[in-house]
DNA sequence: TTATATACATTGACAGGCGAGGTATATCGC
DNA sequence: GCGATATACCTCGCCTGTCAATGTATATAA
C-alpha cells in the first residue's frame, strides 16, 4: 500500500462515486472491489472510506440505506445520487486536467 | 486555481524538486515557473510553498544559499542534493504507478 | 472453541495546504 | 516627493483529509 496513497489522496470520493455509479454497494463490497481492480495495490482504509461516506452523504451526492440481510452482518447500502452523478463527471473532468498540469510540472524536460 | 488543487495536493514536493533538477532557483522563480509551465493555471501559494521548502531542507533533500545580488530583494536560492535527485526519480516513479491505479479507479467502464 | 471473514463505526493524532498578515527593496508614473 | 506595483522573503493558525487503534456484532470453518 504505502506507496502512492499519498497522491491517491484527494481521489477517495471520486472512487466511491464511480463505484457506485456502477449500482448500489456497501463498504465492505466497495473496499473489495476496489482491492479487486488493483491487483492488491491499492485499498481503502476503512476509516478512511467510513469518513468519505459521511461526507457524501452530507453533501447529498450519496444516500444509503440498510439492506434487509436475513443472515450475517448487517449491511448499510450507499445509492448515488442525480447530484451525486453530476459531480462524478466534474471530477472526472478536473482529473484529465490536474492529470495533465502535473505532467508538464513534474517531468524535467523542459 | 481552486480546481485541482486538491488533486495537485501532494506532488509539491515532487514539482519543487523537478524545476531545481533543472538548476538552482529560488521561491519566487520557481513559482513564476511553475504558472508559466502550466499557462497561469497552477500556481503554488506562498504558504504552501515556503513550508515545503522547509520540509524539503529538513530532510536534506534540497539546501540553501544567500544570493549576492547588489540591488533588489535578496533572494534565498535552494540546490538539489544527491539525496533530492534519489528522491525525484523515486517520486517520478511512484506517480507512474498512482497515475495508472487512479485511472482505473476512477472510470466506469467495467 | 478458537480463529477468520464479513460488516459496521468512532476517536484522536498528524500532516499538508493556505488565507491572512507581516517585512524590505526597487522602479515607474504623476 | 509619493503612492502604486513588482520583486522577494517569512510565519501563524485554521481547516481538511488520512489513518492507526479500538470497539461492536454475526457467521463459518477448523
Amino acid at each position: 500500500m504505502s506507496i502512492a496513497s499519498d497522491l491517491i489522496r484527494g481521489h477517495t470520493d471520486t472512487i466511491i462515486l464511480a463505484q457506485l455509479f456502477k449500482g448500489d454497494s456497501y463498504g465492505y463490497e466497495i473496499n473489495k472491489a476496489v482491492q479487486q481492480l488493483t491487483d492488491g495495490q491499492y485499498e481503502l482504509k476503512e476509516a478512511t472510506m467510513y469518513t468519505a461516506f459521511r461526507r457524501l452523504e452530507s453533501t447529498h451526492l450519496i444516500e444509503s440505506y440498510w439492506g434487509d440481510e436475513q443472515t450475517g452482518a448487517r449491511r448499510r447500502y450507499y445509492r448515488i445520487t442525480p447530484n451525486g452523478r453530476a459531480a462524478y463527471r466534474r471530477l472526472q473532468g478536473e482529473w484529465e486536467v490536474a492529470k495533465e498540469l502535473i505532467e508538464k510540472l513534474i517531468r524535467i524536460k523542459e
